[in-house]
DNA sequence: TTGAAAGCGCTACCAC
DNA sequence: GTGGTAGCGCTTTCAA
């Protein structure tokens, strides 16, 4: 087994050097130390031989950092989130970081028990899709001094960086083309939520029909998670109720996704009855028959903007806090369905 | 700024009492240690007021362990690892411990030097999909006595746990399935692998076809990387060669995606003109027109075997190792396909 | 019942 | 140029 680890002191040991010494040139300030390069090489080579690697454990212990950053997400099975995870995952690595993620399912206290687990950790940064009522936590996170970066949505109260997408104006856009497309009676299927997004989204379809005159209805539904079924039934009662909808604006895809199959149960042609825009868009919106018009989310620039944010956080940590708001726009991608 | 972390020995000097004492009372061992009543109450009053949390560093250094297992998948953004990520992560964090994860894209290269960062943070266990030619490694790990669960394939030469599923009698059924359907000239379409969950599927069609007397047909396509784009070009030039397939079994879902739109865009009619059956049962194969008939994994079981099983061998490190083999049965779900 | 102190592995200040 | 050593926060043995 060789289970036996070799620690910095071994090294020094069996070289007849310092630990001092060793920790200098391991962490390549031999030069800056001029320690002559006979005894750098000599135990540059004995690193390889034995195969030390440092303990991070000990590195973060003392230097109270971990090269670890949260990330912490809804639900990271959902498509979004974890096509978000996979960049942000690969952005990490190559800056030398390692990511955490955990999935807040939505709820504050799931939200606020992680937050405090991974504090005891020295993580050095999270990157969090606030859930309702994290405020306060969010706040003391901040007066702290922990770097934090939130996504998807923000929150008002809270002078916090953020990276989010233009939901207003592509959900005005969104719904726009609808009505240019002929749609008399739009219905907004969204969720029942009063987070950032969600508002934001339903503006911008408020404010599209409000400006060419037609009416328009609204349905909410409320938050699934992973163990319960999806809102199929309520959505196909809804348009089972509402026949004379001849266009649908879904949210987010997920929605959609039931959305359209109440809609084909209910015999309903898309785009000849009804036209569909989703937001979120989704690999098997042009996997549909008719492909599904849908609002793309810009996922790696979200990525990058989120990584360069929370690094820059983390650099300039003595430096005080100047918070930084980013606002990516998406792209409406027209398809078969409008 | 309420920067200011209180330790232990912060509450031992604030309370005059020492270290060890509030040592033993955080970790439940006031009891066992017989320190009074009056001392341990004071103690733990005041840990409530100045909510003071353990660090985990610490613990970590001092234990030697992390309560962080590592989640290697082939790539997280796939549903399939992001949904058993999901209830990993899920029943980790019921047992007290963090997931971190990470994608190899099925890189050893990537594999080895993620395995070798994760070493130097002391955690406590690896549960991964391992690439090709990852033996060595593993060896290493179990060598050095990390405790190790492979799953979704599993590597011959190494005497490792793993959580797998029965890939041969499921393609084996799928097939025969198909045939049973009546196809006479059945496709297998698979990834150029030799990796054992892909070489189990082909051997469950090979023996399938063999069995009732069919010939059948082979496409074995290369991996596709997120960033590269799918296969959907060879897929369709290998069904417009070969217009006498009347019945495909994809390998996995993503190649049944792409194979589904090809076999669309040459207007063939499933399931008139061809059947078709996929590994990897997913929620958009029920979406479908035609619904898709597939193999759906129990994602839920494999993730609580794969916890029990990383759990077990942490518990019993001391104990020496014995592997675990766990092999699960998949459901297959009949749909408009076949 | 309680406390002192060693030590987990490492960094970096200070001394020689 | 190199080495000694304090100390990051914690657990645990041994002593009192």
């Amino acid at each position: 087994m060789a289970k036996k680890r070799v620690s910095i002191k071994d090294i020094a040991k069996a070289l007849g050097v310092s630990i001092t010494t060793v920790s200098f040139i391991i962490n390549g300030k031999a030069r800056e130390q001029r320690i002559s390069d006979e005894v750098s090489k000599k135990v540059k080579d004995y690193i390889k031989e034995v195969g030390y690697k440092p303990s991070h454990v000990a590195q973060s212990l003392r230097l109270g950092k971990s090269k670890i950053i949260v990330f912490m997400a809804e639900d990271i099975s959902n498509q979004f989130f974890s096509s978000i995870a996979r960049f942000i995952e690969e952005k990490a690595y190559r800056n030398g970081y390692k990511i955490i993620y955990c999935s807040t399912d939505n709820d504050v206290g799931k939200a606020k028990e992680l937050i405090s687990t991974f504090k005891m950790r020295n993580v050095d940064g999270f990157i969090i899709t606030p859930t309702p009522d994290l405020e306060d936590v969010i706040k003391d996170l901040m007066e702290e001094e922990f770097p934090v970066v939130l996504f998807d949505r923000w929150l008002p109260d809270v002078d916090c960086s953020h990276v989010i997408v233009e939901n207003k104006k592509s959900a005005f856009e969104g719904t726009d083309h609808l009505i240019k497309e002929g749609v008399k009676r739009p219905a907004f299927i969204s969720l029942e939520s009063d987070q950032t997004q969600m508002i934001d989204r339903e503006t911008g379809f408020r404010e599209a029909i409000q400006q060419s005159g037609v009416k328009g209805l609204e349905l909410k539904l409320k938050f699934h998670n992973l163990a319960e079924s999806g809102p199929y039934q309520e959505l196909f009662e809804f348009f089972s109720k509402n026949r004379d909808i001849d266009g649908v604006f879904f949210a987010t895809n997920y929605l959609a996704f039931e959305g359209l199959q109440a809609l084909d149960s209910l015999g309903r042609n898309i785009p000849k009855d009804v036209k569909v825009v989703s937001f979120d868009d989704h690999y098997f919106f042009g996997l549909f028959k008719p492909k599904i018009t849908a609002i793309e989310q810009p996922l790696e620039t979200i990525s990058e903007k989120l990584m360069e944010t929370i690094l820059n956080h983390i650099e300039e940590l003595d430096k005080g806090y100047v918070s930084r708001k980013i606002i990516l726009p998406n792209k409406l991608n027209i398809r078969e369905s409008t």
